[in-house]
DNA sequence: ACCTATTAATAAGA
DNA sequence: TTCTTATTAATAGGT
């Protein structure tokens, strides 16, 4: 696809033949992405130069892959082990591997996918499933968000307690130091905030560091809640 | 590379995901060949489909590949695992099992149960999977019940004109018979009908086998429609 | 499955 | 190796 057409056998010119090898195997690992990522499929491409450099993708992990081809129905025939257990062996492989084609089935169809086939009185029922189910979700969503909010509260409640006994404490500090100041009049502030500002951001003045960490901690919870896309009410 | 752009993003639409597979996949298996064919290159392509079909091609066997694949020093670090080869034992039993018991697990939580331990944000994911797979649903039942209706309207029409024509019929032999009757007056009707009493009912007449098994099997549809909890509109 | 307008890959050369 | 570009190949959307 370019210049000139080619035949496809082994190029022989050592140069050339690297060249398009480095340029066809970027292309084809694209390609190979390209598929595990439009069409929801599993690929594991491993290529090996003539020069024995190994180059591999995978869209999930190779082994993982690896473990899918080798139980697949497909090669078990081929299976070089030729123990006794085989028979009971390749049985079960079959009936698993029916087991699990038959629940991925369902989850597709759950999903609205390879429904072409069923008939109305199916539909009704995959309806009747699905409505459960969402039913169910929104509920434990609801329970879930109500919780979340009560935890936000709490937190909150104790928060603004903390912050009151804080605002006490930097007035009783304000005026020891004040008493201080007093005393002997040669000491003056760190910074230009005099005690009377002091309001709900307390936290900006020094403090023990494990309490600071506390308040942040307690603020992640805060986050949960401002997921996108909410339509439970 | 075709009429318009894509974007590389999973393909929603069933249909076209599997057709796009299809092509892809046969032109991904094409450029595998060529790269072993020019450059002299092993190469090992495995895919598995959505729906968990193999495909696999090799420039020799998977199994050398593989092998070479499990031996290679870029493995051996990470490869604690008792090599990916051709080993058919407990691994892929227990994988299996594992796989089964993951899928088992989402079917039930696309049902709403075992929903307990997952976080708003699995929840809503559950929610929208849920909404689309209801949304698919749905608009098939919808199709469906379009087809059988129009099924039924075809059937109905059809059985209309065949009352005619059987209405015709048999106000023709009647008229028939009554010459009958009237050239040789000792021949009577065999039940207690007379011919004026035909309407639509023509079908109680006595009428060849196969007409009435017609009848008898095409009403079969109507059933298909009398399903309790309909809420499609 | 086939068609074809378009995009993508790439062979050769720099 | 990388860039450029003329050309061929792949393919998205329709039929």
């Amino acid at each position: 696809m370019a210049r000139e057409k080619i035949q496809i056998r082994k190029i022989n010119n050592v140069t050339a033949r690297q060249v398009t090898f480095s340029k066809r195997r970027r292309g084809l690992f694209k390609k190979a992405e390209e598929l595990s990522i439009l069409c929801d499929a599993e690929v594991a491409l491993m290529v090996f130069s003539s020069t024995g450099k190994l180059f591999d993708f995978s869209s999930s992990s190779v082994k993982n892959i690896l473990e899918k081809y080798n139980t697949h129905p497909k090669n078990l025939e081929k299976a070089k082990h030729p123990s006794i257990d085989l028979n009971i062996d390749d049985s079960n492989y079959a009936s698993m591997t029916k087991q699990v084609a038959e629940e991925s089935l369902r989850l597709r169809q759950m999903r609205g996918e390879e429904i072409q086939g069923l008939t109305i009185h199916d539909l009704l029922q995959l309806e009747k499933n699905l409505e459960e189910g969402l039913k169910r979700v929104l509920e434990r969503k609801g329970q879930q968000i109500m919780e979340q909010i009560n935890v936000l509260q709490e937190k909150g409640k104790k928060l603004i307690e903390e912050n009151e006994r804080l605002k006490e404490q930097v007035v009783k500090i304000a005026r020891e130091e004040k008493q201080v100041v007093t005393e002997s009049e040669n000491i003056t502030y760190e910074d230009g905030q005099s005690s009377e500002s002091v309001s709900n951001n307390a936290l900006h003045l020094r403090l023990p560091q494990d309490q600071v960490d506390h308040h942040d901690h307690n603020s992640d919870t805060t986050l949960k809640l401002g997921l996108p896309g909410s339509n439970w009410v």
